[in-house]
DNA sequence: TCCCATACTGACACCGGGTGTCGATAAGGT
DNA sequence: ACCTTATCGACACCCGGTGTCAGTATGGGA
C-alpha cells in the first residue's frame, strides 16, 4: 500500500493482458464492472478473455491496488484510487466519482464502535447524488 | 414510513406465509439472508417456498418495512429496524447488530456533496468490528 | 354463508455475475 | 535457446435471485 503503484502486482509476471487492464484503469475515472472493462478492452482491439479480467481485477483489489464497490444489484465495480484513506461521492446518473476525505467521520465511527465494546473497527461510507451536469 | 409497523404491507392480503416471515423478523435481531430465513421457517415447521420468502422480503424492503444490507459476497440480508434514520454497527463474527445515530455524519455527507455540486443526496454508512463477546 | 374475482403461492426454468478446471500458451531465469 | 511454471481463457459449473404459470386461498360482496 506504500509502494509506487506498479501496473502489476509485485512478485508476479507482467503480461500483455495485465498491462492492458492497468492502462485502462489509469484512463478511467469512474467505477466500472469487470464486464465493462472487458468490453472496452475488446473494443480497443485487445485480445483478452473475460475470465482473465475477472481474476486480474480481483487480484488487484486483494493487493489494495484498486478499490471495489458493490452496486445495489450486487455487481462488483472497480476503480484505481489514491493511496490515502478516502470515501466516494458518486453520481447516480453518470457515475462520475469524487474522492472525499472526512477525518471527523473516521473518529465518529471509531468512537461509536468502541462505546459499544467493538474492536478492530472498519467502516464503509458512500455518498450518492446527482451531479450538476446530470441535472440539466 | 410513519404508520404503526404492520406485519404485512398495507393494501395487500394477509397470508399465513407473510405472517410467519413478519413474526420471525420480529424475533431476530441481526441481518439474515433470504435463505437463512427460509431455512429457519422450515425448521420451525412452516410450509413455505423459497420464492415466496424472496418476494416477501423484497416487498417489505420496498415498502421500507425492513432494512437491506449487501454482504461482501453480494448477498442481500434483511432486518426489521426502527423507523428513524440510523446506521449499523455489525459484529463480523456473530453478526450482532447495533443501530447507531450520527447527525454529524449526515451533515458532513450533505455538506461535502453540495460543495461538489451534487443534489438529491443519499448515503450509506456501515461500521463493522468484532464485539466484546466474540473476542474472548 | 356461499361465491367468485383476483392476489398469492411455489415448483420449475431461467438469468447473470462470478469461480473451478485444465490443456494450451508465454514469461523470464539460466 | 530451453525449460520451469505462472498465466491465459474456453467451458462447465455454482449460486443468488427473478419470470412463469397452473393451482390455491383470501376477503369483499350477495
Amino acid at each position: 500500500m506504500t509502494e509506487s503503484r506498479p501496473t502489476v502486482v509485485p512478485g508476479q509476471r507482467s503480461t500483455r493482458q495485465r498491462a492492458a487492464i492497468g492502462d485502462l484503469l489509469d484512463q478511467l475515472d469512474d467505477f466500472r464492472s469487470a464486464q465493462d472493462i472487458h468490453e472496452e478492452l475488446r473494443r480497443r482491439g485487445e485480445g483478452i478473455g473475460l475470465t482473465t479480467v475477472y481474476r486480474t481485477l480481483q487480484a488487484l483489489a486483494d493487493a489494495g491496488e484498486i478499490d471495489v464497490l458493490r452496486t445495489s444489484a450486487g455487481e462488483a465495480s472497480y476503480r484505481r484510487c489514491s493511496d490515502t484513506h478516502h470515501h466516494h461521492l458518486v453520481c447516480r446518473v453518470c457515475r462520475r466519482t469524487v474522492e472525499v476525505e472526512g477525518p471527523a467521520v473516521e473518529h465518529w465511527a471509531e468512537k461509536v464502535a468502541v462505546e459499544h465494546g467493538f474492536a478492530q473497527i472498519d467502516h464503509t461510507v458512500e455518498i450518492i447524488g446527482t451531479c450538476s451536469g446530470c441535472r440539466s
